[in-house]
DNA sequence: TCCGCACTTTACGTTAACGTAAACTTGGCG
DNA sequence: CGCCAAGTTTACGTTAACGTAAAGTGCGGA
């Protein structure tokens, strides 16, 4: 995996509410920014992930959109298919217009989500404990090849 | 994504020392136990994450065939592809002919899995986070809608 | 005015990770 | 013996998530 620059990696603020504010961006703006390609944020756009301003046939990106495609690069890391993103997305944002019986049922999908999240946790947890053995059956083994040297 | 039964969440025991023990598991089993097809495991095979015994034409898996299964497994759920986590499994076992320059490789590789594994924490952390937010949010719209229908 | 660059749409191509169907063998059992 | 369930190979199909190429639009500068 390519390595990222600058929104790629977690940033110390904790939800950008006072970030750099840029009025709005360009789609290669925003590519550079994320590292993807146009094509990349126009086809989260045809997948509902994004809905950019539009002056003329040229999108034009804010805040808003800057937030959604990288909650949306967070769920791929995570393999979260872009569909089961649009499905967060569209609670994030979809919400004053609910009425009651849809806030249950976003509830009930956030816990869903909360649910996966632990598992992908305990499921890095264990890899990490599995490298951590690899690692240290590794370096035993270098062990032996450095005393055979000296010996 | 469905619900998985026996093996597929983490039992509290750490790296299977003293498991079941089953001498051998034929590929419906195996498939049963994981929840995956038999088509799922024979391609794993042949994408050389798997290499089970033969008995005639019949194959036949072994606790080691399970473990490999099940770290697939796992490092699919985190989003990896078979490429990579085949590269894993390759580090996991071919061990014992390690030259000193190998075993270096070896540490590289593993230090960049670990540093991909925290940046799969810190994109969790973020994520549940925003589950938090979205969560409040919604309890909050809720609490308006109760408040209004009270009065 | 013309250039070039960044943007656009349309459409076909590609890769990973399997699904699905067909046709074949094989071991146990009534 | 006959048959069924569970295994096998071979091969083509499918879906998600883009890549890539072609052809057109819009605009700020020399």
């Amino acid at each position: 995996m390519p390595k990222p620059r600058q929104e790629a990696m977690a940033s110390p603020s904790a939800t950008g509410a006072l970030k750099p504010q840029r009025r709005s961006y360009s789609i290669g703006e925003l590519s550079r920014l994320f590292e993807v390609t146009p094509r990349t944020i126009r086809f989260y756009e045809q997948e509902g992930l994004l809905a950019p301003e539009r002056r003329g046939q040229t999108r034009i990106y804010h805040e808003k959109d800057r937030v959604r495609l990288k909650l949306t690069l967070r769920g791929k890391r995570l393999g979260f298919t872009l569909a089961e993103i649009r499905e967060v997305i569209e609670l994030y944002d979809a919400m004053p217009d609910g009425n009651a019986r849809q806030l249950q049922r976003m509830l009930e999908i956030l816990s869903a989500k909360r649910a996966e999240m632990q598992a992908r946790l305990e499921d890095i947890r264990l890899m990490q404990q599995e490298l951590d053995e690899v690692e240290n059956r590794c370096r035993s083994v270098l062990e032996q090849l450095d005393r055979r040297d000296v010996t």
